[in-house]
DNA sequence: CGTCCTTTTAGTAGTAAAAGGACGGTGCACTACT
């Protein structure tokens, strides 16, 4: 009865404070969860209408809510449509670098006084213990982490304040948390759960198979060829598209190259003015620019529907990526094409990427430093001790931290934990740590071999990584359309273990059974990543054991 | 791990291969200076 009853109070504010008639059935699971107190995370793909999950909950509960987002300029925006769907009856402000004393001391004073409902963070705000007080004191009744993935893709060594969240949210008192994002395969998904320290979360999921994009990939023996199959494909097909380029000067070059053979193509990466990425964004937006060829640096927050083409000419790191940026194109429901192309020689950019190196000195020095001292030290402190500079030093605490040889506390403070391992111990299970994680980023590169190669069903292989089942072939895809598919389909056989079945290898552990290809069989193990073994050998050796 | 660029070496005059080293992506916030 009460769960009717908040149902049709949700229906009732989305109706006539948003102006939505229709929530969908995923959208109303997650918001009831939130409704109730609890945790949810949603992976809905973009257009889904991920956002009212917390815009509609938020005017029902009684304190402001906090929205994480990763990009003031993505923030920027999300205000901005906020503003123009609510005239003024649910405000929305932002906390960043770029508001300065008199206009953050208002945003603060809105939310005070109830005047607005949503306040827009990046997750450095928090480092600052000063102002992590003034936001905890306006009592959010709801927190919303936007683009969750970023939890799990650059908490570890990028961006590691995003790790430090799950902490903030303790001291709020554990408000509902919800997190979002189009794409989280099952370990990001684990990832993002416990880090943000959330309980039992109720998690929606909808489909990932984008039947409009038709997936292509061709293997490149080298350069010239790539090249080649490039302009080849551009000239065949209706803008805009987008490039996607390995290096900040791979961009350029080829923005370059491509204006020669007559493209108007505009490079955008990260290492570029902000002046010049906003205006190269506007443009492209504007159907001013047809090609943009960018570094990964461009794609979050791009609101774009008509995006036909999204063309890699260098492997990416993972399936979560890729599926990141090629869902950018196609957004208008109409069909849109994407195609890779891979060399072998890519993966070695990736892999100097993933490598993360210990020294197990440094992690044995740094551990030591925190068990002598006696009183918690800050980040600053700590990079004049240790000589570190500050990348260096968050990737090596976080580990320490996962390894119960350092805590965090608020404010950026850091002090041993009383239990805390001696400091060889510590250095030793921080390398191990490390190199899990290097295991697990590896699997996920092996992966995206995998699809970048495989002569089966490319839609299948995709969706299985992240933990769906297509049971027929996808029909999109350039497998699909040359018959080499269907005839890998019809040569699997009977399957020795159900499709999400637990089985457990004598080695690697507990894993979930994903996929059967040919007579590969792909499962995702806790401990170690994705892994591809074979049929016949699992068979005959007896490698896996069902547990469920 | 690969690529690109510079330097060295070989060995004999203008070039060419080998060896060595640097570099590679994603953004926030803060400070100093104009």
């Amino acid at each position: 009865m009460a769960a009717m009853t908040g149902t049709d109070e949700l229906r009732r504010v989305a109706r006539e404070r948003f102006g939505w008639e229709r929530l969908r059935d995923e959208q109303v699971r997650a918001m009831e969860a939130l409704m109730a107190g609890r945790d949810a995370l949603a992976v809905l793909p973009t257009g889904a209408g991920k956002s009212a999950i917390y815009q509609v909950p938020a005017p029902l509960l009684p304190g402001p809510t906090i929205v994480i987002s990763p990009l003031l300029a993505l923030q920027q925006d999300q205000i901005a449509s906020l503003t123009a769907r609510h005239h003024e009856s649910l405000v929305a402000v932002r906390l960043s670098s770029a508001e300065g004393k008199t206009e953050r001391a208002e945003a603060l004073e809105a939310l005070r006084a109830g005047d607005a409902e949503f306040v827009f963070l990046t997750p450095e705000q928090f480092a600052d213990p000063a102002r992590a007080a003034l936001i905890k004191a306006l009592k959010p009744s709801l927190v919303a982490v936007d683009e969750a993935h970023c939890v799990s893709a650059w908490g570890h060594d990028f961006r590691p304040d995003y790790l430090q969240l799950g902490q903030f949210i303790r001291e709020l008192g554990r408000p509902p948390v919800v997190a979002l994002t189009a794409t989280a395969s099952p370990p990001v998904r684990e990832d993002i759960v416990e880090r943000l320290g959330m309980r039992d979360p109720e998690v929606v999921v909808t489909g990932l198979d984008r039947p409009n994009l038709f997936l292509e990939s061709v293997h490149c023996p080298d350069e010239e060829t790539r090249w080649r199959r490039l302009v080849a494909r551009l000239r065949e097909s209706t803008p805009p598209g987008i490039v996607y380029a390995p290096t900040r000067r791979a961009t350029e070059e080829l923005a370059e190259r491509l204006a020669g053979e007559g493209f108007e193509a505009v490079a955008y990466h990260g290492g570029m003015s902000a002046g010049e990425r906003e205006r190269a964004h506007e443009a492209f937006l504007a159907d001013e620019v047809p090609i943009m060829v960018a570094t990964t640096a461009f794609g979050m927050g791009i609101d774009k529907r008509n995006i036909r083409w999204v063309n890699h000419v260098s492997l990416p790191d993972s399936p979560d990526s890729y599926l990141q940026e090629i869902g950018r194109a196609g957004r208008d429901g109409q069909p849109a094409h994407v195609l890779l192309l891979h060399r072998t020689e890519d993966s070695g950019l990736r892999k100097f990427f993933t490598n993360v190196s210990v020294d197990r000195d440094e992690v044995a020095d740094l551990a030591a430093l925190l068990r002598a001292a006696d009183r918690p030290l800050t980040r600053d402190e700590l990079e004049e001790k240790t000589g570190l500079g500050a990348r260096k030093l968050g990737q090596l605490l976080t580990l320490l931290e996962e390894v119960g040889g350092a805590r965090m506390l608020s404010g950026g403070k850091v002090k041993a934990p009383r239990w805390a391992p001696v400091p060889a111990r510590a250095a030793e299970l921080a390398e191990a740590q490390a190199e899990r994680q290097q295991t697990v980023s590896r699997s996920r590169l092996d992966m995206m071999r995998n699809f970048a190669e495989t002569e089966l069903c490319r839609g299948q292989a995709l969706l299985a990584y992240f933990g769906e089942h297509l049971p027929a072939i996808c029909g999109h895809c350039d497998n699909c359309a040359d018959g080499s598919a269907a005839a890998g389909e019809a040569a699997a056989g009977d399957v020795p273990f159900p499709i999400h079945s637990e089985v457990r290898h004598g080695e690697w552990g507990k894993g979930v059974v994903l996929s059967y290809a040919g007579d590969q069989m792909t499962v995702l193990f806790e401990k170690v990543g994705y892994k591809t073994l074979s049929v016949p050998v699992v068979e005959e050796h007896r490698l896996l054991k069902r547990v469920s």
